[in-house]
RNA sequence: GGACGGCUAGCUCAGUUGGUUAGAGCAACUGGUUUACACCCAGUAGGUCACAGGUUCGAGUCCUGUGUCGUCCA
């Protein structure tokens, strides 16, 4: 074995080993239990973000360890065709060559989009398995493959059908970058240092004078047709039915009165550009106002907004437009103004809300999707997300699917040629294009992506085609196990994918049933949601690929190992906490698996492996009488650890689970047990005992370990002969229980009185090297104690005098009847220690220290004396505690007294 | 404006129904190559638990308010 844990080889050598034997083959397996995962299909185009590297860790870890438990595990991984960001990065690679889609025409658009796909694509699913996840490969899904594409095409005709679909002439989120409407949930709000124009109009029936109107986007002035008042607004009671001039492109416009006007906003008056502003389309439907739409898609005035600023570019044509009041003398003030602009989530341009007809999805299962959250069929960890998301449920508004581009599912609606499209009965709605195809034409528009990847966890195992369902074991594997993903997408996909799961699966129910209770269950997509936290960098920052803090996962693999970088991230990610990156964690990871690798280096140079490929086997090698304190000690603490594991990994306390087997495995195992038995080793009579319950300690710890470090725990199973030949895959790390009953069988008995005993002897050498080391004595190991102690105390210690002495550094502890006059003391659990030195020790220096001591301990006596003195205490507190506080007492008065003993001995 | 979350050692974070003297890793400092590991070992130091009130015999933990940083919604 090298003397440093080589990753790069074992990793590469052992994924392709697994591949091999399709060891991540999701099968259903009616003898079994199912578990599994949709992976949340990252963009086709992507590559792998830290971000990525958190929540995959997390979905294989859950993997990993549902194999452990025998289950039938199936982690379907996919991609996303994402829409407008695939489009967009297609569409600047044509740019580049001089192209744009429209010179290629729809058709060979898509060709070449997908040539770009495949090329480009799935880059990311190499790089997941550089990570090691094991997904099943052979079940990969793309949205846009054949049968997902029915799968949509069928879910938007069947909703259509029942009425959730309609088509509508409404105000919409226009990206003026992507020239395509969004839904709301892509807008983003951001804060903005806006300029607040004051603009007077004159009112025509009574000349010379004017009302002022306050806007930040006076470029609209020019698609006015009214102006409007609050209703009870006092101070404007008399304008009501009056008109006022228009003044950019005159034209005498109406004052109306609507209670949707907000009477403190500037002036109390509003201007009304209906065909720019969702306000204002509202009012103006109310009031029968015309919709004058003076912009053309991609955010230039058009003819409408007259010859002067017809072509002008939105925001040029605002500074236009200023000017243009200013010489008039129609600009009252310019003022400054912080206000919340929507923004384009993929273009970052601002939106502009636009008037336009797209298909709409009035939500289906609303109720039902917050049912099945109140009441516990799914669940949230961490739970307070369930308040995020019955919050946008309760306020839920109809969701704009449709899309202006090319890169999607193409809506199946077909209209008749030459006819209103705006007439239902023109239309053709089906899977199906019409038989007579030559008299329709097909809607050019496609599908918003959520609206395909809501149907994930239903159409990557087959739905709603029957023959595919039982292929691919819908009834066995759905509802799916957890769903691993950030709250960021709790909208866009969490609270979709829970609908459309309510909706398609199973019996259809019309819109105006109710699902019924007991179905729910078997309905839903997923049981438990488990939200990650953000990565951000060391300074709190997002990490974003304009910023460039982000590192790359690839070179932090080659640095430190798949299993470095796992075992690092998963360390510091705290349950749905953001999460502060840094290399340094990253670091320990490689560490800890160099750490594990040495010992076990250490296991195989100290003597041949006997046969260990089943528990059992090792166990019977231990000779119950030759089993001591350290060896109870460690198998005790390896029960408790794997309890405490499995109990964290139910309530997803992930980084818990690694600082707990951390504990064990450096604390107890390596700087304890090993160094306590390396003698014993050397010893003929102990040698097969102590050797044994290392292997059994190794044993567990690698399988605790392999969920999160699957490679190298998945090497050192074979090189310390546990695997038999078969893949560490599969094989339990049992449960406390059941080590215990397994170690039963060679007649052991464990017994935990020897945990505390064990603890103090440790805090005993702890404090015996701080002696040495306080006098530079550390490497020196011929140094001789004392110690004075009862005969009670005195059996544990003498009990114990081999493993203190090895692992202290020392040379001798000799029982004395009298505290020896100065020598350096301590006061331990089993009374007091005294390092024997013939010169040299500075007297005054071991007073101070003692001092300090006992300072401490009459705090803390003082401070128990006062609480048991106090009634109160003694009167309410449960027993458990007093008698706690008592025992405290008594040993802290113990120490104390003996602290003045060895005071006293040094003067 | 509303909702949620964070604020504990220099840094990153644990601290699960209130109950012994608040923990870990990293960094710092001291000493160390004793044949598993310097990607290591041993030891030391470092905290009025953001602030202010309150409840309680007892508060990092519960309640109220404030500050601050962040996220989401409007």
């Amino acid at each position: 074995m090298d003397k440093a844990y080589q990753p790069t080889e074992v990793e590469d050598r052992l994924y392709n080993k697994w591949i091999k034997q399709k060891c991540f083959s999701g099968n259903v397996d009616a003898t079994k239990p199912a578990y599994s995962i949709v992976i949340p299909p990252p963009n086709v185009t992507g590559v792998l973000t830290m971000g990525h590297v958190l929540n995959n860790t997390i979905q294989d870890i859950l993997a990993r360890r549902a194999r452990q438990q025998g289950k039938s595990v199936l982690w379907l991984p996919g991609t996303d065709h994402a829409g407008i960001a695939t489009q967009t990065k297609v569409e600047q690679a044509l740019r580049n060559e001089g192209k744009s889609r429209t010179d290629l025409g729809r058709e060979n658009f898509i060709d070449h989009a997908k040539l770009w796909r495949d090329k480009h694509g799935g880059i990311i699913l190499e790089q997941l398995k550089k990570l090691g996840c094991s997904c099943d490969w052979e079940r990969n899904v793309h949205t846009l493959d054949e049968d997902y594409s029915k799968a949509v095409i069928s879910a938007f005709v069947k909703l259509y059908k029942k009425g959730y679909v309609y088509r509508g002439q409404r105000m919409v989120n226009w990206c003026p970058a992507s020239l395509t409407a969004l839904s709301d949930e892509e807008v983003i709000m951001k804060p903005q240092q806006s300029i607040l124009y004051k603009i007077r109009y004159q009112i025509l029936e009574t000349p010379g004078a004017y009302v002022e109107v306050s806007t930040t986007r006076p470029e609209t002035i020019v698609g006015d047709v009214a102006l409007a008042i609050h209703p009870e607004d006092p101070k404007w009671v008399n304008l009501k039915g009056k008109h006022v001039m228009r003044p950019i492109n005159s034209q005498a416009i109406p004052i109306i009165a609507d209670e949707a006007v907000e009477k403190d906003f500037g002036t109390g008056i509003l201007k009304i550009t209906p065909a720019h502003d969702r306000l204002d389309f509202e009012i103006a439907q109310r009031h029968n106002l015309p919709m004058l739409e003076i912009m053309h898609p991609d955010g230039t005035l058009n003819e409408l907004a007259g010859p002067d600023y017809a072509g002008k570019e939105r925001f040029s044509a605002r500074k236009l437009i200023a000017a243009q009041l200013k010489e008039d003398g129609n600009l009252i003030a310019e003022e400054k103004h912080q206000n919340n602009v929507g923004f384009s989530e993929r273009a970052d341009v601002p939106i502009e809300p636009r008037l336009s007809e797209q298909w709409f999805l009035k939500y289906p299962r609303v109720e039902e999707a917050k049912k099945a959250v109140k009441d516990g069929h799914i669940k949230f960890y961490p739970q307070r997300w369930e308040k995020t998301y019955l919050h946008w449920l309760d306020n839920i508004q109809d969701w704009c699917i449709s899309r202006q581009l090319w890169w999607g599912h193409r809506i199946p609606v077909w209209y008749k040629k030459g006819k209103m499209r705006s007439d239902p009965s023109n239309w053709h709605i089906s899977e199906k294009p019409p038989s007579d195809i030559e008299n329709w034409e097909q809607d050019d528009d496609v599908l918003d992506t959520w609206a395909s990847s809501w149907l994930w966890p239903l159409a990557t195992l087959g739905w709603p085609d029957d023959e595919s369902m039982e292929k691919k074991g819908l009834d066995y594997f759905y509802p799916t196990s957890a769903l691993v993903t950030g709250p960021d997408i709790i909208f866009f996909w969490v609270a979709r994918m829970i609908m459309a799961g309510l909706e398609f699966k199973g019996r259809s129910y019309k819109p105006e049933q109710a699902i019924p209770d007991s179905e729910l269950a078997e309905r839903i997509p997923f049981q438990d949601v488990y939200f990650t936290g953000i990565i951000r960098d060391g300074e709190g920052r997002k990490m974003s690929k304009s910023l460039g803090n982000s590192p790359n996962p690839l070179d932090l693999i080659a640095k430190y190992g798949a299993d470095g970088l796992r075992h690092g991230i998963m360390s510091i990610a705290p349950k749905g906490q953001d999460i502060r990156f840094s290399e340094e964690r990253i670091e320990q990871g490689r560490n800890f698996c160099n750490k594990l690798w040495n010992v076990s280096r250490f296991r195989l140079m100290s003597a041949p492996l006997e046969d260990n490929s089943m528990l059992e086997l090792i166990v019977l090698r231990m000779n119950c009488e030759r089993v001591n304190n350290d060896d109870q000690a460690i198998l005790l603490r390896l029960v408790e650890t794997l309890d405490q594991v499995e109990k964290l990994y139910i309530e997803y306390e992930f980084n818990a689970v690694l600082q707990t087997i951390y504990r064990f495995f450096w604390n107890d195992f390596c700087d304890w047990y090993i160094e306590a038995s390396k003698s014993r080793v050397q010893e003929e009579e102990s040698k097969d005992t102590c050797l044994a319950i290392q292997d059994i300690c190794l044993r567990q710890i690698l399988l605790l370990l392999h969920p999160v470090t699957p490679f190298i725990t998945e090497e050192l199973w074979t090189l310390l002969g546990f695997s038999n030949g078969n893949s560490i895959q599969g094989v339990s790390p049992e449960s406390g229980k059941d080590l215990l009953e397994k170690i039963g069988i060679g007649g052991l008995q464990l017994d935990t009185r020897v945990l505390e005993e064990m603890e103090n002897i440790r805090e005993l050498v702890t404090s015996m090297r701080s002696l040495k080391a306080d006098r530079k004595l550390s490497n020196n190991r011929n140094v001789v104690f004392s110690f004075l102690a009862d005969d009670e105390k005195a059996k544990v210690l003498e009990r114990h005098t081999q493993s203190i002495l090895i692992t202290v550094g020392a040379a001798g502890l000799n029982r004395v009847e009298l505290a020896p006059s100065g020598m350096p003391a301590l006061v331990s659990p089993f009374g007091s220690i005294y390092l024997d030195l013939s010169t040299g020790v500075d007297l005054n220096a071991e007073k101070a220290r003692l001092h300090k001591e006992l300072a401490q301990l009459e705090k803390v006596v003082n401070s128990v004396k006062g609480k048991l003195a106090n009634e109160v205490f003694t009167s309410k507190a449960p027993p458990h505690i007093i008698e706690g506080a008592r025992h405290q007492l008594l040993e802290n008065e113990a120490k104390l007294n003996e602290t003045k003993d060895a005071l006293a001995a040094l003067s």
